[in-house]
DNA sequence: CGTCAAGTTGACTAATCTCAAAGAGCGTGG
DNA sequence: CCACGCTCTTTGAGATTAGTCAACTTGACG
């Protein structure tokens, strides 16, 4: 297996060695531990261009002139420290971020203060778009370990994707995609079986880190078992047996949050018969 | 109560009465059978300003003169039989649609041939935003009873969305609501008993009725209860059982697809405990 | 090295599914 | 206008998955 070219992404967290190859620019984590940092236009020219991830979050076809206006209205790597917040469930809408390093959940908490994992967001995706409809957020966002994000406040950003078409119909594509992903979520919910349903997860990550060039089948977890279960709608219990029950078929090897996926091909023959499952 | 007072809405299926005072021009279906006539510009005068759905489907703050525009590139009043296919999975995507009356399903197939509905639309609503990111649609939609539907060629409202901001802003809303609702699904599916299930999708179809005008606690179901146990992923069996339960308690009388909410209160308070429920 | 959070394991319980069969409703054609 | 056949719906009984409760293990970190 060729696997063991990619480049390692199990580092403990926060560890910003991930992208220092990846953005030229001196704007990777290490700079400032102050969570409230951001790169003021100028200051640190962090640039969009450089910025590996630029391929997942932005549209390929923007000309470099419409780079810079974008760049001119993103507030790009803001750090935010594990256990912080990006935003709140019902405070002001303002902007969607776009997570630069790191990972971050979304959750909202309901009457009883019972929380409910919305999604995870690695490198390359964007927080926010479920509350482009109303003046608050609908979720809040909490990095589940220290992380960057790239800010986008949303009201110019409306403005220059009338300007810029082929921004306009990224973003379109993007929220669809969003769209067709958490059907696919319910999906899986809605039919599959609990050993599905993680190895659904396993999938979508392992794709996602294929994306960014790394390792598919090696990789750490970047969250708990208990939201992956209150992700999945399972007891951390059974998540905690089905990750036991893959090991001991030697389908996967766990250690903690370190996964080695050793059958890909029988993994995906677990969703051969579902519609499709998690991207 | 005084319920009695809005017009019935559950007439036999395909029924145009239910439009026929809502839409003061010849647009209304009963003018052809032809399940692939369309109102060509000019002929039909049918329109967005008439149409009493406007205010679900249109951008509240388009200006009269932007209506004219929008009604150049969409097709309006196509008529679907029931049963009869809107767009079908993995075909060119080309539009989007609107619904104007009756109901349609959305479902995909898995390799096995299996069905899994994924949404239910009323008028109002807009079918296809989940695939705007492929060239190919990503679901099916199939009209459960006699329906018409106005298409929205996608390519050509992408233009004019560049040249109206408040038309890009609201179709921002739509599919940001679109997210929003299906993360509602996959929180009711991951954490909610069967009878939450239920009155979620009760509620979120008296919602749905009262936005139009139409009775929010006495409706007829648009689907069979095969359909609503694939769609809220529970057996057709459960499903049963549970409308004979909510009978028994006198939450509700069904008879058939006929439902009456007796006690719209309780049945809210069911989900009292959630973050929150379908819409 | 002690503490606390995270993860694992076992035994029991409960909700929902499956299988099977009967009953009701609706459209079609005679 | 009614009978037939189809699909949809309901109901029962048993099987099974995942949840709950409780205890124990592991690991990170000061």
């Amino acid at each position: 297996m060729s696997d063991n070219n990619y480049s390692t992404n199990n580092q403990h967290q926060g560890n910003d060695k991930l992208f220092s190859t990846e953005n030229s620019t001196q704007n990777s984590e290490p700079v400032s531990q102050n969570s409230d940092k951001r790169c003021s236009k100028g200051l640190l020219p962090s640039s969009c261009n450089t910025c590996s991830l630029s391929n997942l979050c932005l549209p390929i076809a923007v000309t470099q002139n419409d780079i810079s206006q974008l760049e001119d209205i993103i507030k790009q790597g803001k750090i935010i420290d594990r256990g912080e917040h990006i935003f709140s469930e019902h405070t002001p809408f303002r902007s969607c971020f776009a997570v630069r390093s790191g990972s971050i959940k979304t959750y909202v908490v309901s009457e009883e203060g019972e929380e409910q994992v919305t999604g995870f967001y690695l490198p390359g995706e964007i927080i926010g778009m479920d509350s482009m409809n109303t003046d608050a957020y609908s979720c809040s966002a909490k990095a589940l370990e220290k992380s960057s994000v790239c800010e986008i406040p949303f009201d110019r950003f409306e403005t220059l994707a009338t300007q810029i078409p082929t921004l306009q119909h990224h973003f379109f594509q993007l929220m669809s995609k969003e769209i067709k992903e958490s059907r696919q979520l319910s999906m899986l919910l809605s039919k599959n079986t609990a050993e599905e349903r993680i190895a659904s997860l396993l999938l979508s990550l392992s794709e996602r880190f294929k994306r960014r060039k790394l390792s598919p089948t090696q990789f750490r977890l970047p969250m708990p078992r208990n939201d992956i279960g209150n992700y999945l709608g399972l007891a951390v219990e059974t998540v905690s047996r089905v990750f036991t029950r893959f090991q001991k078929s030697g389908l996967i090897t766990v250690q903690g949050r370190e996964v080695t996926i050793n059958d890909l091909d029988k993994l995906k023959d677990m969703l051969k018969h579902q519609t499709k499952c998690l991207s």
